[in-house]
RNA sequence: GGGCGCUUAGCUCAGUUGGUUCAGAGCACUUGGUUUACACCCAAGGGGUCGGGGGUUCGAAUCCCUCAGCGCCCACCA
């Protein structure tokens, strides 16, 4: 059947992707051969595929489906997050479009609901990589809220409270009010905003002296408990001792000392709120001072704010502003730029507060993790600069607040029986929790109604940590035979900015669980910019719609636009007219075979020399692209292994070997010279189907038909091929005279159909084994081989050979004259610059024999060179 | 404020230990082409004092110092 003109992927990729899938190609299970593992970073249940997971699972698949080709145990786990945070907001508002409130629901009905919303709208983002081409191996599809993940995650938890690593803590936590939940200090983000510094004075307490204070949160005076001032400092000395009075409310509260106080910043008085700022908690601490919060969940003041209760935060610093000036206490207010936290998530401003949550101790859990990566190689990062930043986090770790108050996620298994602190046990179920009680209290009355689960989830990553475990049931069952096959995964493709919250933890638990890394390589992908440089944002609305472009250029054209320019860790500027790019890759592909089947094949003629010699080359050609692909891989510098594959197939195979092996037109091709082709554009096939699956499938069956064990993406990689080396560099030579030969037609308008005769002064001796190529891509009718210049001729110079196109007539003497003129200046100055550094006595001396030696080559050469222009010069005078 | 990194052709980037093949690639651009696979094509061509300055060296895109610009991470000031 004949061939479409072009290549049209809408009609191919999805019967592939079903062929694949009928045939279970993409799952894997337990054999002989080595595994080879990746797990999927698990996109949020409530993720829509965006240009980030295009990037990120391509990469996934071109080296999964590689590996496949490599003879491994080829096994990509897909699945999904839950997003305890991201996804409850988006219950939480869905149900208030149908006005629910989620305080009227109980946790079950709330539960239910959120259920109820992942299997209608969760999960359409894995339907979509499959239109990608991602190869995973869905039988084995996780979600984080499964029974059997979420019971590790309990089972975990309990364990790392048993080892004493878990404890409950009143700290200062990021409070997000809008989701009305606490957040780690990875998910706050620092944003410049505009506001003010306002000055307040306070009343010292029995005199009529007065001292200022610069603050920018005037509504949070409700909740002072002390000023604080510097002991160094000599303008406030008189004030050892003394109390100050809060305006509004009157609270008398101390005039304490610290260091902590700097002397040059607002008016070097600060007031302590230690409810309401961290380092205000601090100094409570320190000074025992009173601890007043003064804002509900929501950051509207409670009952110390007195009239403002009720008022948000905002709000009530207007207004209490507004008053403080009536009271004629507020001296001024200066603009001041600064920078206020606020949620990844909810974009609310974060209010620091106190409250009781659970913390796991990070200090020794760290300990293996930096081992591995920075002082073992374990793990290996790509690329290797991320080593720094995870070194300065890991260093520096805190202790990992793992409590949310949110109810869609994993509950935390801590069983209260009293109001202590210390009354409640952890357990992995309610039962155990109840003889744990019993045998704590002492009280064998105790039952299940007698206790009450602790209300609060655990962070989302605090069950994706245990991933690349938890799929493979390693948690529950360590000594099972997939986890032990499988497990540790070989390569992680993330993105730089769950460098912290998702891999180095993950690699903590590894280590704390298997005593093993979690994976070998990490390779952190940029972040996908517009052209113009800008992060891509639903805002900006410059993310283009990742399915549309997958329609416009097919899945294949879209990976290799996204792979042609995106090195490892560098940010990517996506531009449309790559994946134009890819897609025309495609398209030359098809054609190319295409090509091959207009030919008629002759069993009746022999291979032409130069086809064989072709093929010689081409071989030798594909054999140096595999070492450089393999060195590119093992790098993962998928791009450039993208990249040699390109120039291999574009360049050599299409625009140099194509043309040197197809029969002059009319006449069939030998059989012979026709198999090699087919068997090399296979092995074209198999080292692009890890870019383009669908493509490549498509024309590995149209060449011939094949049983599904027959199928490409089951199919090998190929064989590496002996190199000659020789060989090569006479074809590069040869493609130098091609190109000589080239110019000369064009500028005399000599058309390609036109046979010309060449004739060549070799005095570099070049092999004449190339000269059938050279005729047959020059249309060369002879090649002559001569000793001295060929009056009346057009020339050119390849290194120092001199080459003769016999044009009798058509020579402007005066142009010859003047190109030869500046050819001769040219090798001139460049003899005298090697000159120079040869008469150089230091360099002789100092420089390696191989480069002094390479010099004198080169000065050789160019005095050669310069005779033979001399010697065409005079000839043409 | 602390740390890391970047600056090479119009654009996106390679350039491993200083010296053959070092000034490159892809795209874009210019010019010329209906040769019967492909105009999503073919051929030829132009284009950079390697951010500025200084230094080490026989020799620097590469090593050192300095200045300028940009990016990221961490901490954070009331």
């Amino acid at each position: 059947m004949a061939l479409e003109a072009n290549y049209n992927s809408k009609s191919v990729e999805d019967k592939w992707y079903s062929y694949w899938m009928k045939h279970d190609f993409f799952h894997s299970e337990i054999d002989e051969r080595e595994p080879y593992t990746i797990v999927i970073p698990p996109p949020n249940v409530t993720g829509v595929l965006h240009m980030g997971h295009m990037l990120n699972n391509t990469i996934q698949d071109v080296l999964i489906r590689r590996a496949r080709l490599k003879g491994l145990n080829a096994c990509w786990v897909p699945g999904m997050d839950h997003a305890s945070i991201a996804t409850e907001a988006k219950v939480v508002a869905k149900l208030k479009e149908d006005g629910i409130d989620k305080s009227d629901l109980t946790r079950e009905e709330f539960l239910k609901h959120a259920w109820d919303w992942t299997d209608e709208y969760g999960g359409v983002i894995l339907e979509q990589l499959k239109k990608l081409g991602a190869s995973c191996d869905w039988a084995r599809t996780k979600f984080t809220l499964d029974d059997n993940m979420s019971q590790q995650v309990i089972k975990s938890f309990v364990d790392l409270y048993n080892k004493g690593l878990i404890y409950r803590g009143y700290r200062m936590v990021n409070w997000d009010p809008e989701a009305k939940t606490t957040l780690s200090d990875e998910e706050v983000n620092y944003v410049e905003k505009q506001g003010n510094f306002y000055y307040i004075s306070y009343k010292i307490q029995g005199s009529d002296e007065t001292l200022t204070i610069a603050t920018t949160r005037p509504e949070t005076i409700f909740g002072d408990t002390a000023i604080c001032i510097n002991p160094n400092d000599d303008r406030f000395t008189h004030l050892k001792g003394k109390k100050a009075i809060v305006p509004i409310c009157n609270r008398v509260v101390p005039i304490i000392e610290d260091e902590y106080v700097d002397v040059e910043l607002g008016t070097g008085c600060l007031k302590v709120t230690p409810a309401h700022d961290i380092n205000d908690k601090m100094l409570g601490d320190k000074h025992k001072l009173e601890v007043i919060d003064i804002f509900n969940e929501d950051a509207s003041l409670n009952s110390f704010g007195m009239h403002y209760e009720g008022k948000d935060r905002f709000v009530a610093r207007k207004e209490v502003t507004k008053e403080l000036e009536s009271l004629g206490v507020l001296i001024k207010t200066e603009q001041h730029l600064n920078k206020v936290g606020t949620s990844e998530r909810t974009k609310a401003v974060i209010e620091p507060r106190l409250s009781d949550q659970w913390f796991l101790k990070m200090e020794d859990l760290v300990k293996p993790a930096i081992k591995a990566v920075l002082e073992e190689d374990d793990v290996v990062l790509h690329p290797k600069k991320f080593e720094s930043t995870y070194r300065h986090w890991l260093s520096n770790i805190r202790d990992w607040n793992i409590s949310r108050q949110l109810w869609w996620g994993q509950q935390i298994p801590a069983y209260f029986y009293g109001d202590g602190k210390e009354d409640f046990v952890v357990a992995e179920n309610l039962e155990m929790a109840v003889s744990l009680a019993k045998e704590k209290t002492g009280n064998s009355d105790l039952t299940s109604a007698h206790l009450k689960q602790d209300p609060d989830a655990l962070d989302t990553w605090f069950s994706s940590w245990l991933w690349p475990m938890s799929v493979f049931d390693g948690l529950n069952n360590p000594e099972n035979e997939e986890f032990k096959y499988y497990y540790p995964t070989n390569d992680l493709v993330t993105g730089p900015d769950i460098l912290f919250f998702w891999v180095a933890r993950m690699i903590i638990a590894g280590f704390e669980y298997t005593g093993k890394r979690p994976f070998k390589n990490v390779y952190l992908t940029g972040l996908v910019r517009d052209k113009e440089g800008r992060k891509m944002s639903k805002q900006l609305g410059n993310s283009p719609d990742a399915l549309k472009l997958i329609e416009e250029y097919g899945a294949g054209g879209v990976r290799v636009g996204l792979l042609l320019s995106s090195a490892a860790g560098n940010d990517l500027m996506f531009d449309e007219a790559l994946c134009q790019q890819g897609k025309a890759f495609g398209n030359k592909i098809w054609n190319a075979y295409k090509l091959t089947q207009l030919w008629e094949v002759s069993d009746n003629i022999e291979q032409p020399a130069s086809s064989a010699l072709a093929i010689k080359w081409y071989q030798s050609k594909m054999g140096e692209t595999l070492e450089e692909m393999e060195d590119h891989y093992s790098k993962y510098r998928i791009s450039d292994a993208l990249m040699s594959t390109y120039k291999l197939i574009w360049g050599d195979f299409c625009s140099s070997f194509l043309e040197m092996v197809k029969p002059a037109y009319g006449s069939p091709i030998d059989h012979k010279t026709y198999q090699q082709v087919i068997a090399i554009f296979e092995d074209n096939l198999r080292i692009v189907h890890p870019f383009m699956p669908f493509l490549t499938e498509e024309l590995w069956h149209e060449i011939s038909e094949r049983s599904p064990e027959g199928a490409l993406i089951i199919n090998h990689w190929p064989e590496n091929k002996d190199i000659d080396k020789e060989l090569i560099t006479d074809f590069d030579f040869a493609a130098e005279v091609i190109s000589g030969i080239r110019t000369i037609r064009k500028e005399k308008n000599i058309p390609m159909k036109d046979a010309i005769s060449l004739s060549v002064i070799n005095s570099e001796s070049v092999s004449t084994e190339t000269d059938v190529i050279i005729s047959k891509l020059g249309n060369i009718s002879e090649i002559n081989y001569i000793t001295e210049a060929l009056d009346g001729a057009l020339t050119f110079r390849v290194k120092s050979n001199e080459y003769f196109v016999p044009m009798e007539g058509a020579i402007n003497i005066e142009e010859e004259i003047a190109k030869l003129s500046e050819e001769l200046k040219y090798t001139e100055g460049f003899l005298r610059s090697v000159q120079g550094k040869l008469k150089n006595e230091k360099f002789v001396s100092g420089a390696p024999e191989q480069v002094v030696a390479n010099e004198r080559k080169k000065e050789a050469d160019a005095i050669a060179k310069i005779e033979t222009i001399k010697t065409s010069l005079a000839s043409l005078k």
